[in-house]
DNA sequence: CGATCCGTTGAGGTGCGTCAACGGGAGTGG
DNA sequence: CCACTCCCGTTGACGCACCTCAACGGATCG
């Protein structure tokens, strides 16, 4: 599925130059991060242990069990989080995106694999810095409270998905869900951008390939959604695919 | 399934009389909650604002959707927490035992329901007060920052689980994950008091009653468990049970 | 002692997984 | 420019793990 532990390529990045203060005030993604926490004083500081990352598609971030050495913010790009089985089934505990914050404070080794979906830039931070920062501001440490109860939610909504959803009702679930981040974030919301393939929808769902691709094709025919170019989906009717979402 | 809105009777309970200090440096679970990272002038004003409550099996803590004006620490009992779906398929989130914390700060509603599984003691924090200690204890907040991490771990552990594993795996894990849970709390561990229905084992697990059942009777006549009086289960074999539930 | 609830067991059905084949697009090499 | 391969998504045929429906026994309770 992947080169496993082949993620040396990160350190060449830990030599990347420092970032320029302009760069955290002038950031894109600012205001959907726990940067937006921080006053000029705090800002300085968190510039001063800021490291851009760029990585391509496919690449490994971390895996599970290894010792966390670094947090990131993602400014863009599409990442996923997985966890593995001993004989190999996988489950993507979660997609994320430009502003979501990537990885757990306070833990010395991480409890899920990373890996890019689209090629995606980063914002590093050393766990051990970023922690001791964290402990000198409350702003921050509460931003970042805050931030995970969000994660928390959608982990309690992912577990509904898992246990007690039909495969349609998955499916509609995903793209209700893609689609209300994509406007969260500013993103165009219906003709919806899906870079991730269908193994990697199925496991996050809980299904094969195979049945995400039927049903696909069964809300296709049944006319409430189109495949359009460019891994782009179009619905025309996004009250009926919420309705199917919670079986209503 | 519940009574659904018929909580007024937790409002009798707010008329407790207030906790004495004595009470918190006495409690058998501090040394399980965020209550720990208190000092003595912080403990003074937590205990201000808490408030004992006492509640028997069965009943409805609050309700998914509903305003959230309270926080809870667990002292004794089990608590579930659930999602519905509007057919009435129920998910349970988790289980709740003493020395977990119940509720998420800085949020207006409360996303899941909460109802006692066996007759329980809590304390009470009114939200926006425990919010406003929070505010003003960095150590307080960095202690619940690291249990929401704890959280979230568990979270992802249990969509692998609801996504990934069979009826059998499911199960085994269950039976390692309570085992575990009785350990670290002091509890018997071996022969394991298991105070959750079929009903609500299954809609932990996504599965169904009968399902529960079947598997049970099935690791019993395999060998590796016996159901003994007062619904506690004797583990004979608790490495194969924990191999089984990763699927080994 | 009927009523209700819970756990168990059996018989039968089905939604989704498994296995297999196929087609199109991208990359590669001649 | 054309083969050739590889990867991904799709579709079909079939099987099975789990669900559904139903019956039953024991425990609890008014």
């Amino acid at each position: 599925m992947s080169s496993s532990l082949e993620n040396s390529h990160l350190h060449e990045h830990e030599r990347a130059v420092a970032v320029e203060p302009s760069l955290c005030t002038a950031c894109a993604v600012r205001g959907l991060t726990f940067c937006e926490a921080l006053g000029s004083g705090d800002l300085t500081r968190l510039v001063d242990i800021a490291q851009p990352v760029r990585i391509e598609p496919g690449q490994p971030l971390f895996t599970e069990d290894e010792a966390s050495v670094a947090l990131f913010n993602i400014v863009s790009g599409t990442i996923k989080l997985y966890k593995l089985l001993p004989d190999g089934r996988r489950q993507i505990t979660g997609f994320l995106g430009s502003g979501d914050f990537l990885g757990l404070p306070f833990q010395e080794t991480h409890i899920y694999s990373a890996e890019t979906v689209t090629a995606s830039s980063l914002c590093r931070f050393p766990r051990k810095r970023l922690e001791a920062l964290l402990d000198d501001s409350r702003d921050l440490q509460r931003r970042l409270l805050s931030m995970m109860c969000g994660e928390l939610a959608a982990a309690q909504e992912q577990m509904l998905l898992l246990g007690r959803k039909t495969a349609k009702e998955k499916i509609c679930s995903f793209l209700c869900l893609l689609s209300q981040r994509a406007a969260r974030r500013g993103h165009k919301d219906n003709p919806l951008h899906v870079p991730m393939s269908r193994t990697d929808i199925a496991d996050y769902l809980g299904l094969t390939t195979e049945t995400v691709s039927r049903t696909f094709t069964q809300l296709k025919t049944s006319g409430v959604i189109s495949l359009l170019e460019g891994n782009k989906v179009l619905m025309s009717n996004i009250d009926a695919i919420a309705d199917m979402a919670d079986g209503c």
